[in-house]
DNA sequence: GAGCAATCTGTTCATTTGAACTTGCAAATC
DNA sequence: GATTTGCAAGTTCAAATGAACAGATTGCTC
């Protein structure tokens, strides 16, 4: 897709925009690669436009876009212990962000993302533990299968979500918590994408 | 620390990088604000680099650094598939990247931070799951228990470190794995401080 | 009242910077 | 042989942009 020189065009810029925070111009871009002429690099810079490696203000000074960046950062309130009804998710719920790359979290483009911090072991099948932030998108389509959080008959839980005989039910992924069949209403608040997990730093819990 | 007005000023700029992926010009800036002189914002960014809540790039356009982007954000490498000899981590072998803020994920600031994804399912029962993403430090102190990636007798893996009547062995975290015991060295290359996890979208696995 | 910090205006400069021509050459493609 | 693509150089502009200097107002403190 892009020849050898493109490429190190790409990555100057980028590796410049990561350690100084500032995209390069195209007369540092131009001495970098010891060239006689800036028009050199408008051209590389047309090129890699074209390509779709990156975006640019036009006429704005410094104002490459590049993908790295563009995609970027996606911040992501963490809606603490959830006791019931997180219809109401308001900015005090919030426990905390965490931030990280729409890309490394699967996370798409036009839904809500957000978090939860989940408490208890009920997913611990699933290989999701107490503590966890689990990371949800408010999306429409819900697959059988999906791990989600839902609104169960006024309180939020973290449950797969599985389709029997045409009714949806919660899963529970730990043989000790009961399954959730909806007595009225079953409200899929988020779907989950991802997780992040910090690790406990001196652990203690395993001794067997 | 700031007046009304100057962390207005600051919240602007901060904005415009997030949502345009570039910093304002001083002139941007003003009319904005509706000002009438430049040299107003001239001011303002004077003020807000020498309370360190900005840097700048002298005579530079738009290089302004926020914070947001200066600190917060850790860029982790990721390493992808390591037969053996991580001892040789180049940017060669670099998969991508995780961007993560150094506080959702527990990384000290002086340690060198690093991830790795993970294949096979020899920590399953640590809910360590093939796929995930294992964010590591590069520290000294090792603790009884810790999940390390180790190099041992030239190969990389991630296990438990255990140590055992004065003798440390890498203890996998499914029976069906052997422990390893090293015959020669056992050289902890990273201790796991957090793990991100992409969820499948539609997962099909779980069908009991 | 003097002094000071925060805020804003007005004006002028020197660079920086993106952009638009043009020309040249070599390799690949048709 | 003609055309296209990648790469490079030289020149010139106009606009964008950071910076400096002078002055003014307001409110607060000593």
């Amino acid at each position: 897709m892009l020849t050898e020189r493109q490429r190190n065009v790409l990555e100057f810029i980028q590796t410049e925009q990561r350690e100084k925070g500032v995209t390069p111009s195209t007369r540092e871009i131009q001495s970098h690669f010891g060239l006689a002429s800036q028009t050199s690099v408008m051209q590389y810079l047309a090129v890699l436009e074209r390509k779709g490696f990156i975006d640019r203000h036009a006429r704005k000074a410094r104002a490459l876009i590049t993908p790295v960046q563009k995609v970027r950062i996606t911040d992501i309130p963490i809606y603490g212990q959830i006791p019931a009804g997180m219809a109401t998710l308001t900015e005090q719920t919030i426990e905390g962000h965490v931030s990280l790359d729409a890309r490394s979290v699967n996370a798409s483009k036009n839904a809500r993302t957000f978090a939860l911090r989940v408490r208890g072991d009920s997913m611990i099948n699933a290989h999701i533990l107490d503590g966890d932030i689990v990371i949800l998108e408010d999306r429409k389509d819900v697959h059988n299968g999906d791990i989600v959080a839902a609104l169960i008959d006024g309180e939020t839980t973290l449950k797969r979500y599985v389709m029997e005989h045409g009714r949806p039910y919660l899963k529970a992924e730990n043989p000790l918590y009961p399954d959730l069949t909806p007595a009225r209403e079953l409200r899929v608040q988020g779907v989950m994408v991802s997780l992040v997990r910090k690790q406990a730093a001196a652990q203690r819990r395993k001794r067997n």
